[in-house]
DNA sequence: CCCGTGATTTAT
DNA sequence: TAAATCACGGGG
């Protein structure tokens, strides 16, 4: 186990916090397609009733949840959307955290090209659906160790600006817990903080 | 605001 | 087998 590796094995909420202002790399066919992450949201597993793992349910898409941390949990939802999640924890733990969005600072040529529908910059990667089409992202890579290529995360000494706690975004349950972080500073977010 | 879109889960 | 749900994004 390298020991990129075990700094995932961590819980969810701890992880998550050092995810922010990491690197995630995807390479495409020789390019490099990246950016330092900015905004996350942890899964807690068993006793969250947000997570896909609550209750310690195990199913065909919730698998790779419980490889334990480091590997990639990536699901498919509103029939068009993926969404990256770094899973946490020891195996069998269910834990992980969700990628909502990177700021991007390489490849924007070939993320434009994948995203039709964005504009500017902006709209390239501020979204779990949005960054996973923008680094071609799918369930290809369902399982993957996320320490090597094509698609990896590290530790590029970017320091994330102001970190913020708040309410996960889209879910029904557990609305009020304060699972969301992000850096408040970045012009890549998916939604701002709630004011509260 | 509303709607597409289809895999997955849950209810019958 | 059928119905509901869904860690979303785009367009008005």
């Amino acid at each position: 186990m390298t020991p990129r590796f075990r700094a995932y094995s961590a819980d969810a909420d701890t992880v998550a916090q050092r995810l922010l202002g990491q690197r995630l790399v995807r390479v495409i066919n020789g390019r490099r397609l990246a950016g330092p992450i900015v905004e996350v949201e942890a899964y807690l597993g068993a006793r969250d009733k947000a997570a896909h793992t609550f209750g310690g349910r195990r199913t065909a898409r919730n698998a790779s949840m419980y490889l334990g941390g480091g590997h990639a949990y990536i699901y498919f939802t509103y029939g068009m959307h993926h969404c990256l999640n770094v899973v946490c924890g020891k195996p069998g733990d269910g834990v992980a955290v969700l990628l909502r969005a990177v700021e991007p600072t390489e490849g924007l040529e070939l993320m434009f090209r994948r995203r039709v529908a964005a504009r500017e910059v902006r709209d390239l990667c501020s979204g779990p659906g949005k960054l996973t089409q923008a680094l071609g992202i799918d369930k290809a890579r369902y399982g993957h160790p996320l320490s090597r290529k094509p698609l990896w995360i590290y530790e590029d000494g970017t320091l994330p600006g102001k970190l913020v706690k708040t309410t996960r975004v889209g879910i029904s349950q557990a609305k009020k817990q304060l699972y969301r972080y992000l850096d408040s500073s970045s012009d890549h977010i998916s939604k701002p903080p709630d004011g509260n």
